[in-house]
DNA sequence: GAGGCATTTGAGTGATCGATCAAATTATCT
DNA sequence: AGATAATTTGATCGATCACTCAAATGCCTC
């Protein structure tokens, strides 16, 4: 059963403010935390520069003080993304199972919380980033490229935990980008569609995936309880 | 073996300009396909109606003749896509081979033909748009959703023509949004990466779901020639 | 409390945005 | 040819864009 309930993803941001020893002024989180947000909801070009100022309540110079410009702005909150990833995105699922595969799950769930608390209105801010300046400046998208690859990597752990559950000779490298893709192209396919059934059938596909790689793996057919009849070894 | 090799999906969009009888002007094509192009390559957001009123070599006030706004010309935009999407995407996988499973595969071997072109930088046109302005106007995301519910169903029929091969209750709708959710989340993370090895890590691990599924058929596990070692009923 | 540095103020920059419109031109039809 | 409609021209609109900067204010140390 579940330990924890994680935050959900819309309203996990806050928590990460206050990790540092609160280095002065305020006006500097709270203006990356007013652009991650605007970036997400709206995405980087339609949002304004004068849009963040207004709602951070900020002027424009204390802005440019810190970030010297809305790309060097965008940097930051690509890093403050990296940073997140591991206390904010991983290890909830981390707390809430111990069951390496169920993490895998726990992860799809999460994101379909941020669907669902959204009105399936908002994706994946990585991904959106990904798709609308992913390759307007080199740096920007190593680090979108960064994010990616240590969620994957995050993911992949999560595999090799597993153990014998997967075949042996299961590409854990490529499972794990595949449960990514999994997670983007759901959401995005949410979001086109307005309603949650695309996400909750490509997640039950990953599911009948696996549960196919479990009944093949070494560790036998019997091993999870519910495996539906078609992956049941020839009759 | 293939029939005959379908065009690149750089240079697809070229083909359906001489379908219909030649409606006078073609200013108004050009400003459609330039628009289509430019959407694309940078992102609606970010393209200028002056950018493509250069590109398109036309005055501000015959695109407004034609196009009441930019937002109207993305809806045109749309609308080509729907037109083009049988004849230059579906068709010519359908053309390229009989066999219904292979024709999902030669699909997501197409998209990558145009991530290979690109250097990994254009997605699909419309996945772009989806995340970019998705939820912008109702009347847009209705035509995105459009766009992709064809897509599908036309992947869908691939998956009935399949016949036994996969487990009778197979749910094949839900299939069928799992290979789009799969394309474009692979197309995603091939831009961020920008190199096709997760786009190639992802269209593997639907293969060997694929593989899976026929194996559990009750067409038999020797249906298919190569299956690989992991996907043997238990030994 | 004085000096020095970080931060904030907010008016203002030129450039570009999407969009407008009257006039000129071209095509279509009688 | 003449009338009517469709199309094209291109200057121009106000709004907003990302951004600048000199001056004012706050904050810390000595």
């Amino acid at each position: 059963m579940p330990k924890d309930p994680p935050a959900s993803p819309e309203t996990a941001l806050e928590g990460a403010s206050a990790a540092e020893p609160a280095p002065a002024s305020g006006t500097k989180d709270r203006i990356l935390e007013t652009a991650m947000r605007l970036f997400h909801e709206q995405g980087y070009n339609a949002t304004g520069i004068s849009t963040i100022l207004r709602e951070a309540k900020v002027n424009a110079g204390s802005l440019y003080h810190f970030y010297g410009s809305k790309e060097a702005l965008l940097v930051g909150v690509l890093q403050r993304y990296v940073e997140m990833l591991r206390p904010i995105v991983l290890e909830p699922q981390e707390q809430a199972t111990d069951d390496p595969i169920e993490r895998v799950f726990a992860l799809l769930a999460w994101y379909r919380m941020g669907l669902e608390i959204t009105g399936c209105t908002m994706g994946c801010p990585i991904g959106n980033l990904a798709i609308e300046v992913g390759d307007s400046h080199p740096n920007i998208r190593e680090l979108i490229d960064l994010n990616f690859r240590n969620w994957s990597r995050g993911v992949r752990q999560w595999l090799d935990d597993a153990g014998d559950r997967l075949p042996p000779d299961t590409d854990r490298e490529a499972l794990s980008h595949f449960i990514l893709t999994v997670m983007e192209g759901a959401v995005m396919q949410a979001r086109a569609s307005g309603d949650l059934v695309p996400y909750d059938a490509s997640v039950a596909q990953l599911r009948s995936y696996f549960d196919l790689l479990e009944t093949a793996a070494p560790g036998g057919a019997r091993s999870r309880a519910k495996v539906s009849a078609r992956t049941e070894p020839l009759q």
